[in-house]
DNA sequence: GCCGTTTTCGGCCCGACTGTTTTCAGTCG
């Protein structure tokens, strides 16, 4: 069983005792269990299989361990086949509708026998939702909304067509007067592979008038709340806006509290709670004067609390406060720190620009090299390349190393995992390449045992640099193929090869948590864009922010290194 | 149910907005 679905059980296991009325804190164990399971990079199924502790994850105690184990060697879990018996079927899913919480769905349940969305749908149509007692003609209209809503859209975006969204919003609202510092918070600050909805922040000379204005704005299609400091809109394209808005002196504090994770700041506030301290948006109160510190950037803030400044992408509670009071937060790698793009496309496969003119946009973006990888001759749809077109391809990338300056760009290949492992171009024209990169494209439903297999053949093939996009997902399109990730990265560590950390943003893969553990098993990782065209180059980006949400120092990103270290580390000696 | 620089019990983050029960509970992030 997967952690996501252990995840969920224990996120469902909540919303019940939530429904139920239980203690509020046991509910919140459940739900932190939950979060931490979700995001823990190692699967808890081998853990358990190998016999070790889970109460190393933090949130995990020895009943949530054992209910855990459980659900694991026996595929159900006794305490939440009790717990479910005692609703209706499909209730929780009354939850999920914004503005619906437990007191209010238990009372639709047993006021009126609502256990599901269509049902509630029609209750409200005749009216009976608007005649409960403590609801209304607005509550139910409201709901009615968001049932509409939530049917719509399809849950969380992209994090790669959400940043696009923002940064029109935030040109937009910076033409209203006095307003400064308008900064996305939340999930898509710490580059978060999907976000649920934006949190914009900013600062004015006044709040109120700022928020006014941002309702009034053009791209607003409907206003869901309002009041002196913040404001949640609906944009044109169904998205949620959230925009919080302080006088300028607080800006610190504001974005600190606004981009979580929600377990990193309970967590930070709890401790320094009990040191007397409250932590909100509007600074730090020393509890004993009354007294209102503020902090103008995030940097003073954490300083304040004998802290390291803790970079957002790692604010995920995974151990990051007790680091940076250690002093031991790493220097996370930076999009200034890459030296080059290790996967790109050109006409001569299925891309849109010429070699030239994407080595000239290398150039210009800084850079010390890339490598052209075309699809091979496997690809048809993608005009992949056999041994002779590559040939001719490799002779005009040659060509033009001899005529520009300032660009090395190194030959190379996307050369197509076979279903059985082995590749579909031969050894003597891989050997000719700068670089070898291959990757799963077909038969992505193999059983995990043979993709697993399959992808160990390729790394130990002496041909192979690095594996591209390793678990082949799309993100909200395709799930990844199903391979023992420990393994390959075990024998990635073992044969010296890279594994890839796409910065396409419907790929992000590895993505962050597995990143994560590659690096802990000391296998090298490269960013590359997959770009097929020059506008893609500038994706690395999101690539960046996945290898720091997996804690990359530069060292950790081969596309670091600089041109002649760059290649030694390939080590082709051709 | 979890956890420990108050360590095996007694705590457990903080504030904003809405609608309605008109002083506050419910919900959200």
């Amino acid at each position: 069983m997967k952690n996501s679905e252990v995840a969920k059980v224990f996120q469902d296991i909540a919303d019940l005792l939530e429904l139920k009325g239980e203690n509020a804190f046991k509910i919140r164990a459940y739900q932190k269990a939950a979060r931490a399971i979700e995001h823990y990079p190692r699967e808890l199924e081998a853990m358990i299989n190998e016999g070790e502790d889970l109460h190393s994850i933090s949130g995990v105690g020895e009943a949530i361990a054992k209910k855990t184990t459980e659900l694991m060697t026996t595929g159900r879990l006794g305490y939440y086949e009790n717990l479910k018996a005692e609703f209706p079927q499909g209730i929780t899913n009354l939850l999920a509708i914004p503005g619906i919480g437990p007191k209010t769905a238990s009372k639709l349940s047993n006021e009126l026998g609502i256990s599901s969305v269509d049902e509630l749908e029609r209750a409200i149509n005749d009216g009976r939702v608007a005649q409960l007692f403590g609801l209304g003609e607005k509550t139910a209209d409201n709901i009615l909304h968001q049932i509409q809503a939530l049917r719509r859209k399809d849950q969380r975006i992209p994090i790669g067509e959400a940043l696009p969204v923002v940064e029109e919003i935030i040109a937009a609202l910076h033409t209203i007067p006095g307003v400064k510092n308008l900064t996305p918070a939340g999930s898509l600050r710490r580059f978060q592979e999907t976000v649920g909805d934006i949190d914009l922040m900013g600062t004015a000379d006044a709040p109120k008038e700022a928020i006014d204005a941002f309702v009034a704005l053009p791209q607003v299609r409907q206003v869901l709340a309002q009041g002196s400091t913040k404001a949640s809109v609906i944009v044109s394209g169904g998205l949620q806006v959230d925009l919080r808005m302080v006088e300028h002196d607080s800006f610190g504090s504001l974005l600190q509290y606004f981009t979580g994770n929600k377990q990193h700041n309970i967590s930070l506030r709890e401790k320094w709670r009990k040191q007397e301290l409250k932590l909100s948006e509007y600074g730090i109160t020393v509890v004993a004067t009354g007294k209102l510190e503020k902090y103008a950037t995030e940097e003073e803030f954490y300083h304040r609390l004998g802290m390291q400044y803790i970079p957002p992408e790692i604010r995920e509670a995974q151990g990051e406060i007790e680091k940076a009071e250690r002093g031991a937060i790493p220097k996370l790698v930076e999009l200034s720190d890459i030296k080059g793009d290790l996967h790109t496309h050109t006409e001569w496969s299925d891309g849109h620009d010429s070699i030239e003119e994407l080595a000239l946009a290398a150039q210009a973006m800084g850079y010390e090299y890339i490598a052209i990888t075309e699809h091979s001759v496997g690809r048809a749809i993608a005009h992949g390349l056999d041994v002779d077109r590559l040939r001719e391809q490799v002779a005009e990338t040659k060509a033009l190393n001899a005529r520009l300056s300032g660009i090395r760009l190194l030959t190379g290949i996307e050369v197509d995992i076979r279903a059985d492992g082995s590749l579909d171009l031969p050894h003597e024209i891989l050997s000719e390449l700068d670089m070898v990169t291959a990757a799963v494209h077909s038969a992505m439903n193999q059983s995990e045992e043979k993709m697993t297999r399959r992808v160990i053949k390729a790394l130990e093939n002496p041909d192979v640099d690095m594996i591209a996009h390793p678990t082949c997902r799309l993100i909200g399109e395709r799930e990844p193929v199903s391979m023992d990730l420990e393994a390959v990265f075990q024998a990635a560590a073992k044969y010296n090869k890279i594994m890839e950390i796409s910065a396409m943003p419907d790929r992000l893969d590895l993505k962050d948590i597995h990143a994560f553990r590659a690096r802990e098993l000391g296998v090298k990782l490269a960013i590359g864009t997959d770009a097929h065209s020059i506008a893609h180059l500038g994706l690395m980006r999101f690539g960046i922010g996945v290898a720091r949400r997996a804690w990359c120092e530069p060292q950790h990103i081969l596309n670091t290194l600089p041109l002649a270290k760059l290649l030694d580390s390939l080590n082709r000696s051709r």
